[in-house]
DNA sequence: TGTACATCAGTGAACGCGCGTTCACTGATGTAC
DNA sequence: TGTACATCAGTGAACGCGCGTTCACTGATGTAC
């Protein structure tokens, strides 16, 4: 023993490194293409090892790929927690939000592309994971919706819809972003524009929702 | 020439035949994988004919992607016209329009599970392809938006984020019920019931739009 | 109508290639004493 | 501290296999006269 006690020693870290490279290089060769074509070869051809050192990591391609999802979300966690804990009037919320979506799918172009990708793609097992993750995030959005002044009186199975909306509206703005590539500013700038005034609705719908949303029969 | 003048003739009737049959191979095989992965070989099999005739319907799988995507919109033609065409009072409207597309992706999984999946997918000539229809769907619709009395005095634009909106969440809700399966009646009624919601949320929006949702700076 | 030629959907064999998986292995790291 | 053994991340060769693409071909269908 001649590390830390409870800090992995050396083995371990080149392990974790390995996996990492792994994962990252996956996340780059997915960007042409989709998971359920990615090569085992391929991907550790990408990282310098070889293809058996694969099996010391994963099992296979699909578990790589729900790995993936769990680093992908997690890495968005702190995007999420901003948005959730965001305040001050609709109108600088729903710009701020917007705001910070565009810049984090700039700068990580690699991890929405897999999400919103592979989120119905044609592995199942990934499919339901990321499914898994954005109902968790829904919830933690309806909980936070539940909490608004404005929103007294909702019924729970209305705050989830509604919290629902406002996540899928996130993912597909997210998508768009992405098909407009960085380069594109007037695109981008389209796209975030409509982003807001989707919201915005969303928001004017929701305000009126108890005198007129409620049906009697549905 | 042994045949009508003007129609096609025994060949070319069975070419159209082949390729018909190429085409909705490649369907069933999709409902597992996505079009990245799907090989040319497997379809060649499914159908009967040897790898090399299938070059004599389409230049590789890409182009029997994009030929998918005309087929599977125009199949969902008359779905979309009955649903823009569609009149009455709001609620009986939002209740028919989703009727409509659970019927339909009840009955033609494979057109939906295709269009959801490679929407998203790993192919880019086919992803632009589903974008361009949808966009001429959303296009209609934003016409036939214009023509509504509620919607007198709406900006072209605004008339086209909400279009896109609800083009948007009949798409999503055809991935729900996807996801779903035919079997678990439960979860379909969850997600139409869903569904109606949003849809209702919206055009609550939509009715207070003028007051209060047209901003002035953005 | 019959004949001679043209077209072309589909064949089947061949090609080189990269795939996923297995296996016994190596040698650095870790552990026990 | 030093020694002897255990672990295990990564190797490299081998396997059988299905892939996409090519090519000269066949024979039914189509056309011209």
């Amino acid at each position: 023993m001649s590390h830390t006690p409870g800090a992995p020693g050396p083995r371990q870290a080149q392990k974790l490194r390995t996996r990492q490279a792994l994962m990252s290089a996956s996340l780059e060769l997915l960007e042409q293409q989709s998971l359920s074509s990615l090569g085992l070869r391929e991907v550790a051809r990408a990282v310098g090892i070889s293809p058996a050192g694969f099996y010391r990591h994963f099992c296979g391609i699909p578990e790589l790929g729900v790995a993936l999802v769990e680093e992908t979300l997690g890495s968005l966690r702190t995007l999420i927690a901003t948005i959730l804990a965001e305040t001050g009037d609709t109108e600088r919320r729903i710009a701020h939000t917007v705001e910070l979506i565009a810049r984090h799918v700039a700068e990580q172009p690699a991890y929405f592309r897999f999400l919103v990708r592979e989120r119905t793609g044609g592995v199942a097992p990934v499919r339901r994971a990321i499914a898994t993750q954005l109902d968790l995030f829904s919830e933690e959005l309806t909980e936070v919706l539940a909490a608004e002044s404005e929103l007294r009186g909702w019924q729970p199975e209305d705050l989830r819809m509604l919290a629902g909306m406002y996540v899928d509206q996130m993912v597909m703005t997210a998508a768009a972003l992405l098909e407009a590539g960085p380069d594109d500013t007037a695109e981008t700038a389209r796209i975030t524009r409509t982003a807001r005034r989707r919201l915005r609705l969303i928001n004017v719908g929701s305000e009126h929702w108890l005198d007129e949303g409620q049906p009697s029969s549905a």
